[in-house]
DNA sequence: AAATATAGTTGACTTATTCAACCAATTTGC
DNA sequence: GCAAATTGGTTGAATAAGTCAACTATATTT
């Protein structure tokens, strides 16, 4: 049994045996960090990943894109009405299904991608500096096993 | 490098380099599969981790509480007025420093606390009888690593 | 005893999330 | 080929979450 005490003294008790609450956890602390690293931008939440799949699947729709990062299309729509005041993405209507937008991401938003991810890399190796190269892969490699179940189930 | 394409066919690029990225990927499936779980009890979002630690911690303070889930104290308070209306908490006047509110956890509470504990542990299994048990082992002892660091730095 | 700090509460404000309704374009089933 | 159903995108309303400053009461510090 791993340890059930935080350090101000607190205990866990039987939260302290599931795993989702370790994982919790983490990812709260990564996402404050993340959010505090990149105040400045003022980017609301999901912009940054919503910028990031644009960047690596041009011509994406938005239909495509909520369902990867499991938005309601609602949102999808007013965080690529945010992208494109930015100058940062653009849609463009397809021409094969006159209904679908496909979204682009510009050279300002490429550039502006590059600076983010590039906070993003220094906020998440102050936290993951602590494990071995080979223990970051084993992790990668369980949440990806974990993950395929998750979606697998729908 | 390890997979970069989604069941969907949507590349993640440069994102699925991040371990952020992973960990959030599954730290959200697994809380929506807790609320879909749950849904009947209407539980909002920190009661049952709320509950779960004044159960492991009779007496504990709101502040301490509020501390360790990282909560604004304002949101701790409209926490405990749903926990007492519900009859699984309670609220007593600390003797020794006045200001205080010791936390106690009801007989009805910890019977709630572990039908829900019951419905986690189902739905956390789901994902977790993918990964060995040395490997869940190790991943909790790496999140946990992870997590240290986080706090250290604050 | 005055100044400072902590515990809890309240209310205002901003941001996220969810949902239903709607139009336009496409696909499906006769 | 046409009606029905489906999909992609948009809008707006409703609800929930998260943030913040102000305030009271009690403790602690000096």
């Amino acid at each position: 049994m791993s340890k059930a005490e935080t350090a101000t003294g607190v205990k866990l008790g039987r939260l302290g045996d599931y795993v989702g609450f370790r994982l919790r956890r983490v990812q709260n602390q990564l996402s404050r960090d993340f959010v505090n690293a990149t105040a400045n931008r003022g980017l609301r939440s999901g912009l940054f990943s919503s910028l990031a799949l644009i960047s690596a699947n041009p011509g994406i729709s938005q239909a495509e894109l909520s369902r990867e990062i499991a938005m309601d299309k609602s949102v999808t729509v007013s965080l690529l009405d945010d992208l494109e005041r930015r100058g940062w993405a653009a849609r463009k209507r397809s021409t094969q299904d006159r209904r679908r937008h496909a979204l682009y991401i510009t050279p300002e938003g490429e550039r502006e991608l590059e600076e983010i991810f590039a906070v993003v890399s220094t906020t998440e190796n102050a936290v993951l500096h602590q494990l071995s190269p080979a223990e970051l892969m084993l992790l990668s490699e369980l949440l990806d096993r974990m993950y395929a179940v998750c979606v697998r189930e729908e």
